[in-house]
DNA sequence: GGTTTACATAGATAATTATCTATACTGTTC
DNA sequence: GAACAGTATAGATAATTATCTATGTAAACC
């Protein structure tokens, strides 16, 4: 049997004249000429190398080849079947996988999207990362994930980025420290106290280092602690005060103030980073989409900042409901 | 997807790639360029309607899809191998089934050769059906059945035949009866006793009606039945004498003896039938070789008139050993 | 015995496929 | 940064396929 110029096509004219149990009938229903589908027939035989059908009185008979290949012939367009249905679902994000990578502040926002979306699309696997930017980056250098989360835009080749949420940073301090009853606290005031920073190579901390040195200030205190949760325990411990994410702060903090402090909140935004030199699964396209359209109902208004549709033009062909 | 431009070989060719993980190396092991062989994928592709392969730092990564095509690819593949060894089988005639037609005296003689056959080759089915030289002829004519044994050359158009045993008729006689003492036995002597016979239709009435027709001479007491056992046992039972052929007659059979009756036995031919017009299954084909090769085996010798070899060269590419 | 029905064959043509050579692109590796 | 390895693209060509119309053939039906 030569299998090389075997076509599905081939198998599926098969399958339609054994059924209707005549040629003429099949090539009907195929929407073809009776002579096409009998040619058809001829090559089908000559490929499998022995006579398929014969043709008696009461009609088309099968030889035991025929048999053995009609069966082979539905077990195989079965199964194509079945992946014809399997990739309808990767080819609409209904399923497939993703990853993506988080600077550490936004691990306490994305599982607020990511969390709604998983019960959507229960079929879609996403292995999340977490690393602060100087890591988040070297993995975005080694093209390591799909989508990827920085607080601050990056200027890298072969990027694409939107924002989506606002990030603001904010000075705590302990609920009862003297600064928390103060009215308004200039940047000098600030600095007297211990300030907790987060190591270099952090978004925060870079934040912080570039607004310090904008204002034309440097800090006197410090101490550095690789964690936003140790610094903001730190601070409620009164080890000092600290700029960090207002996403840091618990809901309720009875222990920890928010200082006026002049100048700021520091505004930053999170944003999605994608490779423009990498294909997007599916899946995390159908993410962006579910993000764009139901961000307003997971997150509190202040906090979007819902500029996706730009990074969303580049896929134009998502349909966009499920 | 379009699965209309699908072949099977594009699918050998992608389950190659991804199991050698490069597309170079699946082009060196299927004997085809590298440029070839990316084109097929890129073919694939289409019809697919995904990417199915992404390039990175080590080597080519599938994407769900191209994981779905994988497995749907091997299983495919997998199952049209499974035909393949099927049709082997077919091929060579060791599965399959075929049918049969005897006349009746037949029926004594063909199990001694489809016993064997049928433990040589398990996988075959065959029917065997009996009748009259009459109702056997029906069934040619009505293209019935793969195979017809007769024991007279009919005329028939479309019709290819081989004898392959010899068929002498005898009579007999109760093994007391008078005639039996005598050494030699004339026609008419023969013919003052009753004489059982078998129907008009089968062929040992008509050879025995031919024969006696040739010898200008004619029947005189008669009495007719349509069974050669039913003759037999009334032949034993005095009733008469008899002209049978000689295999109906047990091995051993003291109460049936053999009339030396002058111009007995008259000779005659079974003979194996096939029509031109109709396919030889190759079941069937390999149980005419069978005979073919152990007719000496399991027949006497004298009754082996082995002349098959003109019916077995229409069949020439037939592989004569399983 | 003519008519119908179903299948096969022949011949034609446009589209598609299989395959090559030559060349361009893109990361790795010295 | 030059060389290299692995892929992709372009252009060419012979073979194969898909499909048609027209015609032949054989059995079945009045």
């Amino acid at each position: 049997m030569n299998i090389r110029h075997l076509t599905f096509r081939l198998l599926q004219v098969y399958v339609t004249v054994v059924r209707c149990g005549s040629v003429s009938a099949a090539a009907r229903q195929l929407h073809l000429t009776q002579p096409t589908v009998s040619q058809q027939l001829k090559r089908l035989s000559e490929a499998v190398g022995s006579p398929l059908l014969e043709q008696h009185a009461q009609g088309l008979t099968l030889t035991a080849t025929g048999q053995a290949l009609y069966q082979a012939s539905r077990d195989v367009l079965g199964r194509f079947d079945d992946f014809a249905d399997q990739l309808s679902d990767l080819q609409h994000g209904r399923k497939g996988r993703f990853s993506i990578v988080l600077v550490n502040t936004a691990q306490y926002v994305l599982p607020r999207l990511l969390g709604p979306f998983s019960q959507a699309f229960p079929d879609v696997d996403v292995t999340v990362h977490i690393g602060n930017r100087r890591q988040v980056l070297a993995r975005f250098d080694r093209h390591e994930d799909d989508l990827y989360v920085f607080s601050h835009p990056p200027a890298l080749a072969h990027a694409v980025a939107a924002r989506f949420m606002r990030n603001p940073l904010v000075a705590i301090a302990a609920g009862d420290h003297p600064l928390a009853q103060q009215p308004a606290i200039s940047l000098e005031q600030l600095l007297t106290e211990r300030l907790l920073l987060r190591e270099p190579g952090s978004a925060t901390r870079m934040l912080l280092d570039s607004w310090l040195q904008e204002q034309g200030v440097s800090m006197q205190k410090t101490l550095q602690m690789a964690s936003n949760e140790a610094i903001r325990v730190g601070v409620a411990a009164r080890m000092g005060v600290a700029v960090l994410s207002e996403h840091v702060l618990p809901k309720e903090h009875p222990e920890l103030a928010v200082l006026p402090v002049e100048g700021l909140p520091i505004e930053s935004h999170w944003q999605f980073i994608v490779r423009s030199d990498q294909r997007l699964p599916q899946s995390a396209q159908r993410f962006l989409h579910y993000v764009h359209e139901h961000l307003g109902h997971w997150i509190e208004p202040r906090f979007v900042c819902n500029e996706l549709d730009s990074l969303l033009a580049a896929y134009p062909a998502f349909p966009l409901r499920s």
